[in-house]
DNA sequence: GAGTTTGAAACT
DNA sequence: CAGTTTCAAACTC
């Protein structure tokens, strides 16, 4: 609040600014060094908006700029081409400065805003403030409202400065190194955004879908979401952009199976006419399926998830809910959650994991170190899931690594599903309704294999599932955000001493256990494959994996350890088999509860990334005594459900989701902008 | 498989 | 916020 004070002493920018820029000083600074103005003001912008955005900017929260960003994706869609063309043009003809100028006149949009116009690099000034400010435009252009993003009506204008910020920087590649510099940032702040648009629009569908769309059709809204991306870089087509566009992403959508989706595809296409191509899966062709795409965004959230054009929006969000419904049936598995640097929703994983059936034997059986069961029984050799960005995408790249790498994460993608499909719960009072019921925290449906009682979490209650979990959300947001966190990063840990332990990561809350010393599975922690945390309230901690009080974990410790490992082995710790030995003895019955985890999934205790298969590795870890952690770069990434390479020492205890816990303020800071914003978990509720 | 234990979730 | 109850998974036999 301006306080009468205030406003006489500060004088207003508008006019400090003129006079300074009316003396002939700073004509001459101006004349000599287009920097200067840059720097004042531009750069700055730019470093600082992405720097400094806000947390819902950065990682906004679905429920706030859903609406705005899917719409502003495709708007800018149509308009980038034409705007574009516009600007290249003039850029023929004269210097940047003057077709920035130019652009900027033919917008209209910078004329209310002569702050931006600097005297020498106009085009600078005005591209970089619009285009640094591009996330803040609603709020920094409150005198038009051609870009508040708030407003759907205003989509058209919002979407047309950003046009004019895309034209503008193709106009000002002659610009300045410093100037491309900034370029730089600027690019790598659109990019992020890109990326933000898919969470945002993650919710836009569910909410116009609200009760007939389920998670899948919000995964399946990313893919759309990217979709459009792709679009728009094809549109922009320079080479800089292309990068974003990932051949290699395309091969492996393309090549991802139905797996037992078929009947939702098929229905589909019935329904879908001239779309079913683009829904129906080409073994090697460019098409993608909703499933795949959402799979897929999952896996590779970096890269947009290129589909055929055909495979479109409008109809789109339609199948999808109709697929969504299909796929419903089988299982909504809600592992799409991820980010530069934000894995799945763990939640879903451990589930996932868990309840997984035992691998069909002979499946096992034929499987080696390192290879991961496809649903149709076939083995493909382990190669990580992160695979080159770009990759061929052609049949005849089949059998280059990265394709085998696709192939990899496709299948292990299928496993995630499969295990998913799995999973059951045995609720007999909660209707499946509660956080009780392990299918409703982990944001799946309950399915056939699950003994529940008066089951409400099916799809034909979606509206019950939707407004019951909305009002657990209200209750309490981070309900369904992952309840484990990890902890490795730097800037954003905050357990101290408890970090240099193994345990990279902690429950969220806390555990609270009595009774159990942490040494079981009741204790949530443990469970996860965590130490404790100073969150925890727990008594007589021994978690083997890190105590509360910082005291060891596990693989170096001795006590905890033995508990933990007794414990293991009490049932059939003499069954678990590393990965090695698994190898050895992979005829051999697998322990019901490593089974559960890791007989598929997580041969190695790398595999059982994530807080799902935490606790299988944590036995493994216990059995080897794993040295400390080194998360390996696919699980501290996007594929989850991960089969490492067996081979490989067992280094890496568990992997934890890209959350972080913080104490700190930087490190609260961050923790509370991933939390805020990323829906660990697809939520129920439309915005 | 039934019964018990446990601790999170839900409720008051 | 603390205490209590409910609940379902984990565990034991």
């Amino acid at each position: 609040m301006d306080t009468p004070h205030k406003t006489q002493i500060t004088p207003t920018p508008t006019s400090s600014l003129s006079k300074f820029e009316d003396s002939p000083v700073f004509k001459y600074i101006d004349s000599l060094s287009p920097i200067e103005q840059a720097k004042s003001s531009q750069t700055d912008n730019a470093f600082n908006s992405l720097a400094f955005l806000s947390p819902s900017s950065l990682f906004p929260s679905p429920q706030i700029n859903c609406h705005r960003e899917s719409r502003f994706s495709v708007k800018r869609h149509h308009f980038s081409a034409d705007l574009s063309t516009r600007v290249l043009q003039s850029s023929n003809e004269s210097n940047a400065s003057q077709e920035a100028s130019k652009a900027a006149g033919q917008s209209g949009l910078y004329d209310e805003h002569p702050g931006c116009l600097s005297n020498d690099g106009s085009s600078k000034g005005i591209s970089s403030d619009l285009f640094d400010k591009q996330s803040d435009l609603a709020v920094e252009l409150p005198g038009t409202s051609k870009y508040d993003c708030r407003s759907p009506d205003d989509n058209l204008e919002a979407c047309d400065a950003l046009l004019k910020k895309t034209s503008l920087e193709v106009v000002e590649q002659e610009r300045s190194p410093f100037q491309r510099s900034r370029d730089e940032w600027k690019e790598r702040q659109r990019s992020f955004e890109n990326e933000r648009d898919l969470r945002k629009i993650r919710r836009i569908k569910p909410s116009e879908e609200a009760a007939g769309c389920g998670w899948v059709a919000v995964v399946s809204d990313v893919a759309d979401m990217l979709t459009v991306n792709t679009s728009i870089i094809h549109e922009n087509s320079d080479g800089q952009d292309q990068r974003t566009v990932d051949s290699g992403t395309t091969s492996f959508i393309s090549n991802i199976p139905e797996f037992s989706l078929d009947n939702a595809n098929n229905l589909e296409n019935a329904e879908s006419g001239d779309h079913q191509g683009s829904c129906k899966q080409n073994e090697l062709g460019d098409s993608v399926t909703d499933q795949t795409s959402c799979i897929l965004s999952t896996c590779l959230p970096d890269k947009p998830v290129v589909t055929d054009s055909s495979l479109k929006k409008d109809d789109k969000g339609e199948k999808c809910s109709q697929l969504s419904r299909q796929r419903s049936i089988r299982r909504r598995c809600l592992v799409f959650e991820k980010s530069p640097g934000f894995g799945l929703h763990l939640n879903s994983l451990p589930n996932i994991l868990k309840g997984q059936n035992p691998p069909n034997k002979s499946i096992l059986s034929s499987m080696k170190m390192g290879e991961v069961p496809s649903d149709n029984g076939t083995v493909v050799i382990e190669s990580s899931c992160e695979a080159p960005a770009s990759v061929g995408g052609t049949d005849a790249d089949h059998n280059t690594p990265e394709k085998k790498s696709l192939i990899l994460c496709r299948q292990k993608f299928e496993l995630v599903e499969e295990s998913a499909s799995c999973k059951r719960c045995n609720c007999k009072r909660s209707k499946c309704l509660k956080l009780y019921c392990d299918c409703f925290a982990a944001g799946l449906y309950c399915i056939e294999p699950c003994s529940c009682l008066d089951c409400f979490n099916k799809p034909i209650h979606e509206k019950m599932v939707l407004e019951t979990r909305k009002q657990i959300e209200s209750r309490n947001p981070q309900a369904f955000a992952p309840k484990v966190i990890r902890s490795t990063d730097s800037v954003l840990d905050t357990w101290g001493e408890n970090n240099k332990t193994p345990a990279s990561a902690r429950h969220k809350r806390g555990c609270n256990c009595r009774k159990s010393s942490c040494l079981k599975k009741y204790c949530e922690c443990f469970q996860a494959g965590v130490g404790c945390s100073p969150s925890c309230r727990c008594e007589g901690c021994k978690n083997s994996f890190g105590r509360k009080d910082g005291c060891d974990e596990s693989g170096s410790d001795g006590e905890g350890l033995e508990a933990c490992e007794k414990n293991a082995s009490d049932k059939n710790s003499h069954d678990i088999v590393t990965h090695k030995n698994a190898e050895e003895h992979r005829d051999l019955p697998v322990p019901s509860n490593i089974s559960r985890s890791s007989s598929q999934l997580c041969n190695t205790p790398e595999r059982c990334s994530s807080e799902s298969s935490l606790g299988q590795s944590k036995f493994n870890s216990n059995l080897q005594a794993i040295p400390e952690d080194e998360t390996p770069k696919v699980l501290k990434h996007k594929c989850l459900p991960l089969i490492l390479k067996t081979n490989s020492p067992p280094n890496s205890k568990r992997v934890s989701p890209p959350h972080h816990e913080c104490s700190s303020s930087t490190a609260q800071r961050s923790r509370k902008l991933i939390l805020k914003s990323i829906p660990s978990f697809p939520s129920f509720c439309p915005p």
